[in-house]
DNA sequence: TGCCCGATTAACT
DNA sequence: GTTAATCGGGCAA
């Protein structure tokens, strides 16, 4: 209610949602491990936007020696921030139409980073509901262009700390069931198993082969 | 400068 | 199952 008052404001601090109460925040040291590491840690975990958002429940792993990461050709202007330190998002176009956000890791230089793929919506339903034009709430944030249009995270939120507004991150209760599997819509390096997701989740953007 | 194509999605048949 | 939408990055010329 109050919280919803909000919902197009920037930089305003949302109300703590009962789900994520009691949590610790996640900071940027974090992230200063491997990406192989952090992605799986991040199933479960919830991800706000300006108050809006949910429950992470599929990510995808990319390391600078991985010939589908954007940093394996080397350093360029768009993914910059992919080789600056971990903790910061890095978000790119996508086909021309949609935004993708990732998480960078490791430490500055080694370029590797986590794709966001997938929420379950939490946080902000009727902001999410109003920018994604669906009364679907499973069409809201199930699969990385989507979630970033949910949340209303554009180009103008490269380079921004994942530990400050309007980013909030909490860290996830207990030890949920992580299933894995192959990356999706890559043409390079297919087979790497560093698709991370909730097990059983109706929000994937796409189910795990058991 | 031109051309190809992608870490996607929605709307088709 | 197939395909259009849409555009900037990256590289060849």
């Amino acid at each position: 209610m109050q919280r919803f008052a909000a919902e197009n404001a920037i930089n305003v601090t949302s109300p703590l949602p009962s789900a994520v109460e009691h949590m610790p925040r996640l900071r940027k040291s974090f992230f200063n491990r491997s990406v192989h590491e952090v992605a799986p840690e991040l199933i479960g975990a919830t991800l706000l936007f300006n108050g809006t958002g949910g429950v992470i429940v599929e990510v995808e792993a990319y390391h600078h020696t991985d010939p589908a990461a954007h940093s394996y050709g080397g350093e360029t202007a768009r993914n910059a921030v992919m080789f600056g330190p971990p903790g910061y998002a890095y978000v790119y176009r996508s086909y021309g139409i949609h935004w993708c956000v990732n998480f960078v890791c490791e430490r500055a230089g080694s370029a590797s980073a986590v794709l966001i793929r997938a929420l379950e919506p939490t946080e902000g339903l009727p902001a999410m509901h109003r920018r994604r034009r669906t009364a679907d709430v499973r069409l809201l944030c199930s699969g990385p262009g989507r979630l970033t249009e949910a949340l209303g995270i554009t180009r103008a939120h490269n380079a921004l700390p994942l530990d400050a507004p309007p980013f909030e991150l909490w860290a996830r209760k207990g030890e949920p069931e992580i299933a894995a599997g192959v990356r999706i819509g890559l043409t390079k390096a297919v087979d790497l198993p560093w698709r991370y997701g909730l097990k059983g989740s109706r929000f994937l953007s796409k189910p795990f082969r058991p």
